[in-house]
DNA sequence: GTCTATAGATAGATAGAC
DNA sequence: GTCTATCTATCTATAGAC
């Protein structure tokens, strides 16, 4: 059993690594000799455990987002109100994006360039929330608009301060401490904001 | 002159292409073979005109950018009322958008991998807006939070249709008609829901 | 200004010893 | 499983003919 420990072992410092610089740098950018460097590992051990750049970032990539959308997905059958139901998602979303705050601009880029992975994610959870949205404007408790013009302001509106980050602190001037206490209140003002726009 | 305006046009082939490829393979998947070919001439040429890659991407990265930004800061100078200027720049920016969909995330990608460019960008439109944002907020005229999660949110509103488009017709298996219905509705969407965020 | 040819560096991936 | 050494391909960039 000695092995498959010290195996599990690398498996998870690769993993790490990867993950990091293939945020950090993108697929493109990101260089096989600096995921080994930050593993503390060798170049031919990642190839040994995951064959190639590209099936390593498939894994990664595949891996982290499922398990944020099966998070929604669960969110999305609890038995709530309306309202608390969105309520939960907002603070789902924006407690993941304070912890991974570049989730959102590395699925954008890799949809982008693989397209082909965009078939592994499972995606339940932003179906059923739709779902939600739409029987909701049917009863007529919300705004009767495209779901989808819903969803995207839900969205757009939780992301863009993480997005937005690095030039925003830039432009206005602005110290981390003074930047991360907009995040905080984020979530808050996202959920009075979403109740007004969805009034009908 | 004759030289001149050869000259002239190649260089203007290669900006094109140089744009084309940038924008859809990113700085470090874009390949310098690829530009040349795309613009119909020799890879050498392109060295000639901008002698490396790197400043061939920092000049049309700016000019694009600051062509945008000084927009803003021309539309944020009007003499108009509150919500009139508001949907003046909302209308701008969507048009932007849907003539240059690839911009934010083009925007966010660079800054996040060439900080050193945020310097050669002129700013002063967005700090035009929050400072009349900031002004409005004290007169009462709006909701007293944060210009940032303002800014914010009229920007993150606005684009997120856009950075969501391959995902969302993928996940909810909608046709390319239908989407940019979507895109096309959403200029008057986010002025009314901007509009509801606001209101005091 | 524009081309061909190639230098020089570095990438991903593999062979083979241990 | 892990390493060193190396292959092969490909990248940016330049030299030099025209």
């Amino acid at each position: 059993m000695v092995n498959k420990e010290i195996a599990l072992d690398t498996e998870e410092k690769i993993w790490k690594a990867a993950t990091k610089v293939f945020e950090r740098d993108g697929y493109a950018g990101a260089r096989m000799q600096v995921i080994a460097d930050e593993a503390g590992i060798n170049k031919a051990l990642l190839h040994y455990y995951f064959r190639s750049k590209e099936k390593l970032f498939g894994k990664i990539f595949i891996e982290k987002y499922n398990k944020f959308f099966s998070t929604l997905a669960i969110l999305a059958d609890q038995d709530m109100e309306f309202f608390e139901k969105i309520d939960t998602v907002i603070d789902s979303y924006m407690e993941m994006l304070l912890e991974n705050p570049e989730m959102p601009s590395m699925l954008i880029n890799t949809i982008t360039h693989h397209p082909e992975l965009i078939d592994k994610l499972n995606m339940e959870g932003a179906q059923k929330i739709r779902g939600v949205l739409q029987s909701e404007a049917e009863k007529g408790n919300i705004i009767a608009v495209e779901s989808l013009q819903i969803l995207t302001s839900v969205v757009g509106l939780c992301i863009m301060p993480f997005l937005a980050k690095p030039i925003a602190m830039h432009i206005f001037k602005l110290d981390m401490e003074f930047y991360q206490e907009v995040l905080n209140k984020r979530g808050p003002f996202v959920k009075k904001a979403i109740r007004a726009i969805l009034k009908p």
